[in-house]
DNA sequence: CATTTTTTGATAGACGTCTATCATTTTGAG
DNA sequence: CTCAAAATGATAGACGTCTATCAAAAAATG
């Protein structure tokens, strides 16, 4: 009952421990007849690889890099974190995962940060891309010295990269759409904000939310804020005037601060029912408006499973595994008040115990 | 640049590989000052054990076991289908899992199984409890042979097992109550249909929900089908008989058949809109009649995570860690017809390769 | 049949750790 | 200082696999 070894599989296959080896790694040079014999050993005494083994034995650990954005405070502050927890937990299993902080928007300084590492023994490297040549040319000569590079949160072109991971942006807006559209049932009038609509996670959001919208609800003119605050505020506060009756806001991109200002001011005046209002990312300052009841759901791109799904795609690229189709595809999560996942907390502590 | 070894340490605080390896492993018989060294020598140089070499060198592989209701086409064949996946996954880690069907409600089938048990070589068993003395005796007896004991979906009393994972049910009902209170803004009628209100589950999803129902909504009494679909087409029918202008139903429990067909008569005569419809476990038919529109919402506890978080439990505990108190608490995922997951599919093969 | 080529077997040393044993050194008590 | 007790060092064999090497056997070639 205990695990069959490669020696009980040459013993089974009537064949040499060397045999079976070569079998199993393909050096080559075994008559069909033996490699037939092996194979069919395998099968039947439900043979595996012991993966910790073989890693030992050749030496062989796997080092990953992160590269993420330098933006404190934002979604990107989580993910850092989460990289961080990631790496502690895997430490003892022999996967070295290096954290470096690129600056944010700024294609030639991620390109240089790219070019650094061509030289450092990476099996994997996963950042976020912003589509540039230079990137794109970083990107190939990491892949041409068998860097698996993964894209996260932003795609550069699909042919580029080995994978992409990241939010269904699609999907997050039709949810968006949905709850506001649930929550106007009667009719309504709601507010799209996205920080600009060349951005395409942006463009997408809009696009799907706009699907799911019925046919009662009217949208209004989408207001680009380029994500400043003091922008988002006016348009929220210019629009509540305008359309007293606004029955939701669909915050899509960020400059969130804005947004909580505004909706703050309306609070006071008890006069009309404030404007349901969806939201992305849940972070810090979301947190704690969706907490006190200032905006009623957020769309959130759970950063942890993005790093843990990442990890996983680069490991199984490394051991030579194919990825599902879309295995990188993360489905948003809408959060109320009601089920808030609990802040990221720092994992379980463990001494250099048993 | 490479990961140190338990030599490096022993080099780094000037005593023998033995003497480190006394302290790392606390077998006593060292020197306060050299137990010092060894420590600031480990600090110093960041070394983490490498735990798959210990393993491999202990002989040791995690064996577990998963008792899963038999109930077909349900929430159970989800979670027997994540933990086939998980243990395939983790088969080439020296983790084993076995996988049992126990008969389902019936705690006498469970408590045999159980003790059927007591003498195999086991790290840890997960089971969905169902509470009763015997069980509980078979528990303890399991515990006593130093088998970890989580239970699943379904708790014991909580000093009798490890950890229990399973879903925030008050956070699900309030969920439930959030979105068909949104759905019911300018006031409205909802009706709860729960199995019974003497099972926990059930009866903390309608505490939560009511919690979160605003103060313009109308709660109808709460019916209790015993999870018969009949039971719960009736139920519907009648209501919307006598509440024409029925706004929302939350269905607690199962019996979603008879809830689909109640449904898709109203669906028909479109005189009326049709309530806004929350219910749970994002199943084969739920799936269905979420994807086409018969219902709107659907509260999931997530099968597949539930099962690694169990693993990961039962690993961590097995490692000698301890788990974060709210480790096993699952909160509630909320779907859609825009952000419903693909169907859970089988993992990526891999051939016996490199 | 002799010779070359292909295939197989046997085995050693490594990877990082665990466990155990035995010898040696250091320490503390009397 | 003596002697036992405590602490330390040195080392070997194991875990399952990889890689490499050398010799032996089997098959193919002429």
């Amino acid at each position: 009952m205990v695990k069959p070894t490669l020696m009980d599989v040459a013993a089974a296959a009537g064949v040499s421990y060397a045999t079976a080896d070569r079998v199993l790694n393909r050096r080559g040079g075994v008559a069909e007849k033996s490699v037939l014999r092996v194979l069919a050993a395998i099968e039947q005494l439900g043979y595996t690889r012991d993966v910790t083994a073989a890693n030992l034995a050749r030496g062989r650990s796997y080092n990953y890099a992160f590269l993420i954005p330098a933006q404190a405070g934002t979604f990107f502050g989580e993910m850092r974190a989460a990289v961080k927890a990631e790496a502690k937990a895997r430490a003892s299993q022999r996967i070295n995962i290096m954290i470096e902080e690129v600056p944010a928007f700024n294609s030639d300084g991620l390109a240089e940060v790219l070019e650094s590492y061509i030289d450092r023994d990476l099996s994997g490297i996963c950042l976020v891309a912003i589509d540039s040549p230079r990137v794109r040319k970083a990107i190939q000569a990491l892949r041409a010295k068998d860097v698996f590079v993964l894209t996260l949160v932003a795609d550069t072109q699909s042919d580029s990269r080995d994978a992409y991971i990241g939010l269904d942006n699609l999907a997050a807006g039709r949810t968006a759409g949905r709850v506001l559209s649930l929550a106007s049932r009667d009719g309504g009038v709601v507010l799209p904000i996205a920080g600009s609509l060349d951005a395409t996670d942006h463009a997408l959001r809009f696009k799907g939310f706009k699907q799911a919208i019925t046919f009662d609800v009217t949208v209004l003119p989408v207001i680009e804020s380029f994500d400043r605050p003091e922008n988002v505020a006016d348009a929220v506060r210019s629009t509540l005037e305008a359309h007293p009756n606004l029955t939701g806001i669909y915050s899509i991109g960020s400059g969130q601060n804005g947004l909580f200002a505004a909706l703050s001011e309306v609070q006071k005046s008890v006069t009309y029912q404030r404007p349901v209002v969806v939201l992305h990312d849940l972070v810090g300052s979301v947190r704690t408006a969706l907490t006190i009841g200032l905006v009623d759901a957020v769309i959130d791109q759970k950063p942890d499973q993005q790093i843990a799904r990442a990890l996983d795609a680069m490991k199984a690229l490394s051991d030579g595994e194919t990825l599902p189709p879309d295995f990188g595809t993360i489905v948003p999560s809408l959060y109320f008040q009601d089920n808030m996942p609990p802040a990221p907390a720092d994992g379980p502590e463990k001494g250099p115990s048993l």
